[in-house]
RNA sequence: GGCGGCGUAGCCAAGUGGUCAAGGCAGAGGUUUGCAAAACCUCCAUUCAUCGGUUCGACUCCGAUCGCCGCCUCCA
């Protein structure tokens, strides 16, 4: 089955076509690193980080680039405010920025270009787009002429002159069309520069964008992904200029664009000061649960932030990894699988968990239809528990087991939401110290001593640890801080 | 004003022109358990913002209305 995807350069679901066989690029705004970054922030390296997992999972070889803007104004803002240089704000939130994400379980990027590392390739484009007289430089600062470019607004489906210039932010009276961009900002006293033909100065925001994605996937790539704001003017400023430069086509052959985070019904954002950020988040709610949140609800559209919808996907979350431990729990350590028997009652279950798998796939391939596909999972949990509780009386149990762990095991190589920390079981010591309390409470559990069995119970639940009790025996694991 | 999107149960949220609609959370009852926890079972939208139209038939297609959100050069 293709894969389709909408576009939002077509407005329409289009069945993916590689561009060539050897790798698929796949691009996607990264971080302006002058601070750490919200929630809503996350959205995209999430939901991109789980597209990019499931076309790897389909076997595409996908070589993915984030970019980080070290240099801005932000940045330079920031940097006065504290007293340091730009670069070292830039390399404080850079090193925020992959402690987060890596605790969000997002997977790098194989290459996280910075824009500083690129000044030379930047200048090199923009005096190409000067020679072309699609750009014009004025006081040192150089502009892109948006009426030079046939095909601008492609993308956002904006005309020029519909366009209400100045509404919001006053026009810069050096522009010649009041949605000319810059390329190339002439450098203020005080401020970073590097020396060009135009000056000292510092790229623009958008050039960036279109160098180093194409330097890194070449000059036509697959997928672009970004936040919708960024569709008018950045998105649209990327086409014009690399399509300026290299005479391509095609840039990007697929625009992908996430919805927004929204905080009681409007757009969270840092300059709105109605932010959260992950960091602080992750403190409270599971990394699996925050990424739930997100896959819950289709990419494009919007999420309204909230602690009871947190708060429901880390039950949720939960209920997904104990299934998953119990599973792993049931197997032996040196079971070998031998294939699958289809004999009876465990032929119907399997075809039944096939019959669920295919839909599930069926979903993600729709678009990446990440609730749909979850929806389908939780099918799978409900009919995994009642295997579980059935295992006793199968036969071939644990080849249908260890098919069944290969199956979470496969979907969690896109979703990212399965806890697979066996709930603290991988602390040797620790696990070997509940076992001894474990013990002991057997032991008042068979003088029906319940009234200590009980309080140990309920005090470990106060310790934030939780003591399952089953004809097999107790299992522990650590309760949701949420959920104390 | 232009462009884009949204409105499905208490909450979150998929989906289909034709068994009057997945899944999750919350809630009610039950099974299991020494009691819990976890798990399982049952119940929980004659209805998909409103009003028209097309159709044998629409929540799904078209039009209008109402409400909400985003973008229109800081912004994921």
């Amino acid at each position: 089955m293709a894969i389709k995807i909408y576009n939002t350069l077509s407005g329409g679901k289009e069945e993916y076509q590689p561009i060539n066989s050897d790798y698929t690029g796949f691009y996607v705004c990264g971080p302006t690193v002058y601070d750490y970054f919200h929630i809503g922030n996350a959205r995209p390296f999430i939901v991109f980080d789980v597209i990019r997992r499931f076309l790897i999972f389909r076997g595409y070889n996908v070589r993915y680039v984030m970019n980080l803007t070290d240099i801005d104004d932000k940045i330079i803002n920031r940097a006065k405010a504290d007293g340091v240089t730009s670069k070292e704000i830039a390399d404080r939130y850079i090193n925020a920025f992959f402690e987060d994400i890596q605790k969000l379980g997002v997977r790098p990027a194989d290459v996280y270009p910075r824009a500083t590392d690129h000044i030379n390739e930047i200048i090199a484009t923009i005096k190409k787009l000067v020679e072309q007289d699609v750009a014009y430089s004025s006081a040192g600062d150089v502009f892109y002429d948006v009426t030079k470019f046939a095909n601008y607004g492609q993308l956002s489906k904006k005309k020029l002159d519909e366009l209400q210039a100045g509404k919001r932010i006053a026009v810069d009276e050096r522009k010649k069309n009041s949605a000319d961009f810059v390329l190339w900002k002439a450098a203020k006293p005080g401020e970073p520069f590097w020396p060009s033909p135009w000056g000292n100065g510092r790229p623009g925001w958008h050039i960036e964008c279109s160098v180093m994605s194409m330097k890194y996937l070449g000059k036509s790539f697959d997928f672009h992904g970004g936040g919708q704001d960024l569709i008018f003017p950045h998105h649209e400023n990327e086409i014009a200029q690399s399509c300026a430069a290299t005479g391509c086509n095609i840039f990007a052959k697929y625009w992908l664009h996430n919805g927004f985070l929204d905080m009681k019904g409007e757009k969270m954002s840092k300059s709105l000061g109605n932010f959260v950020t992950a960091r602080g988040l992750m403190e409270t709610y599971p990394t699996t649960a925050i990424r739930l949140f997100f896959l819950q609800k289709h990419y494009r559209g919007p999420i309204d932030f909230s602690e009871e919808g947190l708060n429901a996907a880390t039950v949720t979350a939960q209920r997904l990894s104990l299934t998953y431990k119990k599973l792993k729990d049931l197997i032996p350590a040196d079971f070998v699988p031998n294939k699958l028997e289809e004999t009876a009652k465990i032929g119907d279950f399997v075809r039944q968990i096939q019959a669920l798998d295919s839909d599930l796939l069926a979903a993600m391939e729709d678009d990446f239809n990440t609730p749909g596909a979850i929806g389908k999972l939780f099918d799978i949990v409900r009919e995994t528990n009642k295997f579980i509780d059935e295992v006793a009386k199968r036969e071939d149990a644990n080849n249908v087991l260890h098919w069944l762990i290969s199956k979470y095991d496969e979907y969690d190589r896109f979703f990212g939401i399965i806890d697979k920390s066996h709930a603290g079981v991988d602390h040797e010591q620790l696990d070997g110290l509940m076992q001894a309390i474990l013990k002991t409470r057997q032991t008042l559990r068979k003088e029906k001593n319940w009234a200590l069995a009980d309080q140990l119970r309920d005090d470990l639940a106060n310790a934030g640890i939780v003591l399952e009790d089953s004809p097999s025996g107790t299992t522990w694991r650590w309760q949701n801080k949420i959920l104390k």
